[in-house]
DNA sequence: GTTGGCTCTGACACCGATGTCATGACTTCG
DNA sequence: CGAAGTCATGACATCGGTGTCAGAGCCAAC
């Protein structure tokens, strides 16, 4: 690699005049200037980054760890959050300010922060951002020199800056949208007890239930979330029995996200039940919404790089997506 | 950030010593050990990334350039590439030699690359990974100096290292798998024309056919990708009109994702053919296929980081997987 | 006794940029 | 004409590590 003495040997000057060429930080005649870009391009220099962030002690770079990127050994996550979009989101942030996104990931094991952040520390990022695999409360703080963080998809209890997806309001919203399609009897398939957001989607549930002049009807809510695991389909044909055997049987059942919808799909035509003529099958797009209500707080988040660039001009807030697989249509009350 | 010096101080040694302690490269009593790792400890030392790049030129750094990531100024890619198993596969591999990924994205603009490869190389990357956003060549050269690079989902006529899914053998596995179940009839929606992708793998499924002993109709194949937009969904009604109108229409339809797949789903039965009792859906799950057949793949590539650890044991092959949005179950005759 | 080898340590230069300060050439103005 | 100011440039130190080399202290062997 060229270094800029190069540069200012192969042009005659100092290799003070090529370093103010690049900056442009001092006046430079246009003889010399030009000298020195032929110099440059015909050694294909590119300046050191490194050498750089010694002097300025600024590397230009923000790391970004995530639990969700990959879980244990597994490769394939199925039921994984969008990393797709927490990645895509921060980028966009990222490149605003011309810095650099450092990517690591916990692989699942918690344990294993402290080193990525020392790795972190070691390349001098200037902010670190800590994705959460799931919505939640964080129990660990990070070692190592203080730098800007901002926690996404969980938060603390010492002031951090965090972004949360909004569950009560999506909740709240998508079940309203169901009640004004006209469904008076919904069913809940609620996430894993014991998660941040199935206590707040529920809230979310029960407020739209209640501004709807809606009973609450505790039979109607289960929560048939194992992760994907084998015993979980069993639960979910439970459930379902249950929901059926009810005297006015639910028109529609809202599931805590989409695999749950999935697997919720194909039930109840197997119990006579046609979908979505008779019961409609209702999604959490976890994707859009927390894309949706994460991307546009990310870039106002406080990030110390205030040179962030264009904001965007407007945010249109949670929208309620429809996923094809989780169709919903105009429900026609059961007659039998 | 405490440096080297003021942990020599506190220490009471030269710097150098402290290096050696860092380094374990030349031996060091005991007793001055302890003193430099509890004034390391104490002044929360992490040694800097920058200056070890200057003096080794060995940034420790990979850089990952995608337009997968994001395309345009959307957020959300319905139809994107897995690029979680992107990220996660070349994380993957990083880790485990020590490096950090570093990312960029072209945001679906390819002219974006030689702003992004110069950037990487001011930060002295010492390999850089390329993810096209489908299977095509490669029309372009890296600019800068020569490091090593791997090409994902694409491949150029130089001979770089290329690693790209076995998109005729993803699709022969599969269609024999449906032969398998005793279809003998098999439509097939392929991929958008003029993409790498769509010849290789109608290759595969006509090789498959022919293995089976059976005649390929070109009146059951038709190219129904439109990327998702609005034109798409027509498109594919009248693909399947047509297949219908069939004297012997099909009883299973390949499709060339996932998407079309879905599209597909709900389709036969507004003419009145049961799914999945008079025809079967199939999908391709390129999620699944591309990080089976790009994970292991990658890490046996020639990467020039040798001392890469534990390879994996055994590659399994591209497995043939069903979603259960794109059931495919036993066929049954047309009887009409 | 002194020579050689071993262990442990420090002084110094260097990697590739940039900040500080100095300097020479030229212009401007009293 | 000489003092002062501007412009363009370079010498040198510095950032935080590490490679090279030198040297001090100690022990064993000739």
């Amino acid at each position: 690699m060229a270094t800029i003495y190069d540069v200012a040997k192969h042009a005659g000057v100092s290799p003070k005049t090529v370093s103010r060429v690049l900056n442009k930080d001092a006046p430079v005649s246009e003889q010399t200037r030009k000298a020195v870009a032929a110099a440059m391009q015909e050694l294909g220099y590119v300046p050191s980054h490194a050498a750089r962030t010694m002097k300025s002690n600024k590397s230009g770079l923000i790391g970004l760890i995530t639990g969700a990127i990959s879980n244990a050994d597994e490769i394939s996550t199925a039921s994984g959050l969008p990393d797709l979009l927490i990645v895509q989101g921060a980028q966009k942030i990222i490149e605003n300010s011309n810095k650099t996104l450092l990517v690591s990931n916990t692989g699942g094991r918690l344990d294993r922060v402290p080193d990525l952040v020392r790795t972190f520390h070691a390349h001098r990022v200037e902010g670190i951002l800590y994705f959460a695999d799931y919505h939640k409360p964080l129990n660990f703080a990070f070692p190592g020199p203080s730098v800007p963080k901002v926690l996404l998809n969980c938060f603390d209890d010492t002031g951090t800056p965090a972004v949360v997806p909004d569950d009560e309001g999506g909740q709240y919203a998508l079940t309203k949208s169901v009640i004004a399609q006209g469904h008076r009897r919904i069913a809940y398939l609620t996430l894993a007890q014991g998660q941040k957001a199935t206590s707040l989607r529920l809230a979310g549930f029960r407020r739209a239930l209640a501004e709807g002049g809606m009973e609450f009807n505790s039979n109607l809510v289960k929560s048939t979330d194992l992760f994907g695991t084998p015993g979980e389909r069993q639960l979910i044909w439970d459930a379902l029995d249950k929901f059926f055997a009810e005297d006015e049987p639910p028109t529609a059942i809202c599931c805590g996200n989409d695999r749950l919808a999935m697997a919720v799909y194909s039930i109840p035509r197997s119990r006579g039940v046609a979908v979505p003529e008779q019961v409609s099958v209702v999604g959490y797009d976890d994707h859009r919404l927390i894309s949706e209500t994460l991307y546009p707080a990310l870039t106002t988040a406080e990030l110390p790089y205030s040179a962030m660039g264009a904001r965007r001009a407007s945010f249109a807030g949670p929208h309620i997506q429809r996923r094809q697989s989780a169709n919903q249509n105009h429900p026609h009350q059961r007659s039998g």
